[in-house]
DNA sequence: CGCGACGTTGATTTGCCTCAACGATTGTGG
DNA sequence: CCACAATCGTTGAGGCAAATCAACGTCGCG
């Protein structure tokens, strides 16, 4: 089964399957696809899937007083869901929508919790992704209190490179925490700095 | 056991015990006391614990460049790790100090491991807590990034109100990301539009 | 071709920080 | 128990980085 290539190597980076589990896994998975600037789930909904990123590049953002803040960018390999709404199943405070022709798997919550009890391994699955996602939140958010704007711009210039190649720049600057006039400043005096 | 009382409560939220289960628990357990000002991890360290607050009020904190911010307070039936290091077993970034008295249970990071392995149960109360974690870390950052120092202060007031009473100001400076000026200021200005 | 979205640049504003000084309170050692 | 130092909260003056407001050229697309 190559089309599920990619998410069995996401999957075993934190507990090994059985042929038998995984085939059990890979039948509570949908197929979803999405086109350019579709939203996947809407602020206001109930977040009932957790998706994979089989191919694409997505967004979330929030509204702070009628102005839009990107949360997060996600492309191939990312596991991606509205973690509070899904956890709590409440509405959403974000949205989630597509910059590309986006391509997914999406497991349901009933689907999930019907592995967890069914696959006792899955519950420390669950608890796996969520540990890495407490770590991600905090790696996220740290930059954004503790660093300037600069250095925020140059650590996303390191660790992700690709994103700046696939948004538009008035998004990595929301992303980065501040206006797009300020990120044209901030690119002009590095490059003359060069 | 009087003594088991509160953490008893704690985890009755999130998993039902037998007692024999809970017994198991207890017997994994370390009392641990800290005077005031006494530091329970310093920065540098791997956490190799848990923690649940019996008594007292604590404190983390990191430094940026050469400054201490104050990160949470913790105070009774609070669970408290470094998590990020508990969970790498890598060295911590944030220092944990009482600002009273403290009385802690103590569970290791072993004993934990091990209690996952026994107790299937536990793996879900592990689950549990890393999501709460999680859930926990984005309300605590979303205001600072979103809100307005004067904001920021006001939910203070309303959902910590214990904390005022309990820890010197420029603590609270801290732990809103301002400096002790601007928040003697943000109470000024309150205080004459009363 | 014409429109709208986007990135850039300049001028000005603004909110918090920095620096400095000062009383009040705390706590500490003789 | 007192005297003195350190810590803490407050207030004022000035600075600064990013936001705001505004204008303009370019590009992509219907």
């Amino acid at each position: 089964m190559p089309e599920f290539d990619q998410i069995k190597q996401s999957i075993g980076k934190y507990i090994n399957l059985t042929d038998d589990e995984f085939g059990r896994f890979t039948r509570c998975l949908e197929r979803w696809v999405l086109k350019k600037k579709q939203v996947l789930l809407a602020e206001g909904e109930v977040c009932r899937h957790v998706f994979f990123v089989n191919r694409g590049c997505l967004r979330y953002f929030y509204a702070v007083d009628g102005e839009e803040r990107i949360g997060q960018f996600f492309t191939e390999n990312d596991w991606l869901t509205e973690y509070e709404s899904f956890l709590t199943q409440r509405p959403a405070t974000q949205t989630f929508e597509a910059l590309e022709p986006v391509d997914l798997w999406a497991l349901s919550y009933q689907n999930l919790q019907n592995l967890y009890s069914a696959i006792p391994k899955m519950e420390r699955f669950g608890r796996l992704i969520a540990e890495q996602n407490f770590i991600g939140v905090k790696r996220r958010y740290s930059p954004l209190l503790n660093e300037s704007p600069e250095e925020r711009y140059l650590h996303l210039i390191k660790t992700r490179p690709g994103l700046l190649q696939r948004v538009p720049q008035h998004y990595l600057a929301s992303f980065l925490g501040i206006k797009p006039e300020s990120l044209s400043r901030i690119r002009k005096r590095l490059h003359q700095n060069r």
